[in-house]
DNA sequence: TTGAGCTCACTTTTT
DNA sequence: GTGAGCTCAA
């Protein structure tokens, strides 16, 4: 295939670049990945072996992608393509003795650097008040992302807080050696730590790693710098592509000023600029170009397209957020009805998880199918987590994070008293906690009873360590079936079928990813999970309309994008309204969302949210009014508020409308259960019509459910107020319910009907 | 030791 | 309003 006859010149000129550091500077949708792929196929093509390339990209989906493509442009090409993290991980197994690491290193997630955090702040001693873990744990990220190390830390500790501080990111920095466990973080730290120490090595990797290509090079950090920068010495091939525009981790470490001095950084480098946007409709990119002039610290660049002017941007205000929500699955129903899209052409971006609830909520009602990408990532469900405690702990006997979360599940009758005795011992003796476990009659204050319990699970942890080398699925289904944990999960009446399932997804996982890599381990069957994030298991074809924060959006692209909630506080963020960097990276973030659009772009805010459970009155985004109103369609429902229901203050809607009043103190929680008729009452608050009768709620019965709608109850368990059923909806999975608790309404015979 | 209630924090954004 | 984590009772 010819590679180069449907280019721009631009694109054409970055594409036959072959030697010498080149910086692409790519506007939205100015056709930048196909610039990346064509450029490698063209690399290919001119005689560079594949193994000379390396390809970084920010996700492992825009990795798979990328692949993908240059796999169909140059089948069988062995191009090195991943995200910065995942090709650490492989490089730091090779190399990890250097930096002290066993090659069977666990890689920690947040989650467990959240566990260490929290109980090295107990270690110490954390008294300062308004310090959460998740506060110390990012200053930590921060650090290393800066390169910035304990000692600096304790060096320039001037008060008790300061001091604290470093020693916990000193303490944290002991207990993942000791562990052999690298964070996140580390990946990027520990490999330039290799290459600042170890000359040969850095002269090795920059002589295999010839040709460079680093795409959305505005997102990197310092350690992921430090990196390139020292792949690049001896031979400067190095390809980055990003857009300055688009910078939107600054929050993570990420420093603008890496693309912005790209030319004073590599002498003789070239420049292209792709400025025609072939992807959104002139309305549009003017409502982006608009917005994204008011950022002062930028350089200026303005967004061309040849598309069509397309339909005017539409900006609806509504007066709550559920009417936000409403209007929006409306709009979208609408959308799809007159086959204008598919529910897939559609996305809703928002600028946090949070917010999307509403929007599931109206979606579920109006029959939208949709998928969240975000939320609770599968492989960290607690299910997945455990299976994954015990495949850490087999491949890193020395990884006392995945002791601690395998080692009472399922119930071994090991609680608190007994790991704790065995923690200190260990900590004491400054072994790793399995070690200790198979000689865990010598740990005094132990019962027997627990030191047979830790010596049967450092036994069963023998056993499967003996699989070691077989594959993660088999592994998986041998500790399925030693421990019965299946039959744990399905105590769970609640949750215990979707757990399962869970499990069993985990399984598929694993006998997908030993197909595709044949030959490949455990460990890099953990890496690639551990490392895996929600965007990663998206896919665009689903027939679904998809909800994602603004953050996720960023490379995607659709027919028609919802931005919702563009409120003072949400976008920008309060945090951003503080600064004028944070407030100009907000604004990115908008600009980012904006040119995701290909055909219509609907923005939306609303007047009244209800944030923590609370009503407040909201201000429209200070970014609304740098958009080019007069090209717009603006549509003010907020004065429409009587068509929504129930009557509203006169203030409604006003920019500046009091406060209310303190809401009235609830009821102390221990009457709240008291009755039966409380039991009853329907979610709105209103006073129940009667008593409910729990005995009308039985399998069989039809019910109603505020929330998911009618549906059937097919079974239950129990008896008295902790009675549970497990309802059928007509629309959506099973559910089951604590039916005393649960705000469920028997319909038709026998229910009581409002 | 475990389970069930209760409290409380959640609201950035992600590898 | 809600889920996760923690404390207290059995």
């Amino acid at each position: 295939m010819d590679l180069l006859s449907d280019l721009t010149p631009s694109q054409r000129e970055a594409v036959t670049h072959i030697n010498g550091p080149i910086l692409v500077l790519a506007g939205a949708g100015s056709g930048k990945t196909r610039v990346i792929t064509r450029r490698v196929a063209h690399l290919l093509e001119a005689g560079i072996p594949a193994g000379s390339i390396l390809a970084v990209t920010f996700t492992n989906k825009a990795a798979g992608e990328m692949r993908e493509r240059i796999e169909a442009l140059v089948p069988d090409s062995k191009v090195w393509v991943g995200t910065f993290h995942g090709i650490c991980a492989r490089l730091l197994r090779k190399y990890a003795k250097l930096v002290g690491l066993d090659p069977a290193f666990s890689i920690y997630d947040q989650n467990d650097r959240r566990r260490a955090v929290k109980d090295l702040m107990d270690i110490v001693g954390w008294d300062v008040p308004g310090w959460t873990p998740e506060r110390i744990e990012s200053l930590i990220s921060r650090a290393k992302n800066d390169l910035v190390r304990p000692e600096a830390w304790r060096n320039r500790a001037t008060d008790h807080k300061d001091a604290l501080l470093a020693r916990i990111y000193e303490a944290y920095e002991e207990r993942l050696q000791a562990a052999s466990a690298v964070d996140f973080d580390d990946l990027l730290v520990h490999m330039v730590a290799i290459l600042k120490n170890h000359k040969d090595v850095r002269a090795d990797l920059d002589r295999r790693f010839r040709y460079i290509l680093v795409d959305e090079y505005q997102d990197t950090n310092l350690a992921q710098y430090a990196i390139v920068r020292a792949l690049s010495v001896d031979h400067a091939n190095l390809c980055v592509t990003g857009d300055p525009d688009q910078s939107i981790y600054g929050w993570r470490g990420a420093d603008l000023a890496n693309i912005l001095e790209f030319e004073r950084d590599y002498p003789g480098s070239r420049v292209v600029t792709l400025q025609e946007n072939y992807r959104s409709t002139k309305n549009i990119l003017a409502v982006a170009d608009h917005l994204i002039q008011h950022n002062l610290h930028r350089k200026p660049k303005s967004l061309l397209t040849d598309n069509p002017r397309g339909a005017p941007v539409e900006l609806t205000i509504y007066p709550r957020e559920t009417d936000e929500a409403e209007g929006v699955a409306g709009r979208i129903a609408g959308l799809v009805r007159n086959g204008e899209f598919g529910y897939s052409d559609i996305a809703v971006f928002c600028r946090m998880t949070a917010l999307t609830r509403a929007f599931e909520q109206a979606f579920r009602v109006a029959r939208i199918p949709y998928q969240i990408i975000g939320g609770v990532a599968f492989y960290e469900r607690q299910e997945v987590k455990d299976v994954l405690g015990y495949l850490n702990l087999i491949v890193n006997p020395r990884d006392d994070l995945a002791f601690l979360r395998a080692v009472n599940v399922p119930p071994r009758g090991l609680g608190k008293a007994s790991v704790d005795a065995l923690t200190n011992e260990a900590r004491a003796q400054g072994v790793p906690l399995l070690t200790l476990a198979r000689k865990a009659w010598t740990v005094s204050g132990l019962k027997e009873k627990a030191a047979r319990a830790f010596d049967d699970f450092a036994r069963l942890i023998d056993d499967l360590a003996a699989l070691r080398d077989h594959s993660a699925e088999e592994v998986i289904v041998q500790m399925v079936a030693r421990t019965g944990y299946r039959k744990h999960l399905a105590e769970d009446l609640k949750a215990g079928e979707d757990r399962q399932a869970n499990l069993d997804e985990l399984v598929a996982a694993a006998r997908e990813f030993d197909q595709v890599h044949a030959g490949s381990s455990i460990q890099d069957f953990l890496a690639e999970i551990t490392l895996a994030s929600p965007i990663d298991r998206w896919e665009q074809d689903t027939g679904a309309v998809t909800l994602m924060t603004l953050h996720a959006a960023k490379g995607l692209e659709f027919p028609a994008v919802f931005i919702v909630a563009l409120e003072d506080n949400i976008l920008p963020h309060s945090r951003g309204n503080e600064n004028l960097k944070e407030l100009e990276e907000e604004r990115r973030l908008l600009f980012v969302g904006i040119t995701r659009a290909r055909r219509e772009l609907y923005l939306s805010r609303c007047c009244l949210r209800s944030f923590r459970g609370q009503q407040q009155a909201t201000l429209a985004s200070r970014f609304l009014s740098e958009l080019p109103g007069e090209i717009m369609e603006v549509r003010d429902l907020s004065e429409m508020g009587q068509e929504y229901g129930r009557p509203r203050p006169a203030w409604f809607g006003r920019s500046n409308p009091p406060r209310r009043p303190e809401p009235r103190p609830s009821a102390p929680p221990t009457f709240r259960l008291t009755t039966a008729a409380a039991l009853g009452t329907p979610a709105s608050g209103a006073p129940a019509a009667g008593p409910v009768d729990l005995d009308s709620l039985r399998p069989g019965v039809s019910v109603v459910h505020p929330e998911y709608g009618l549906g059937k109850i097919v079974a239950v368990d129990g008896a008295g107020p902790n009675r549970k059923g497990r309802v059928s909806f007509v629309v959506g999975p099973e559910r089951t319910f604590v039916l005393a608790k649960s705000p469920l309404r028997a319909v038709g015979r026998g229910g009581k009907t409002p």
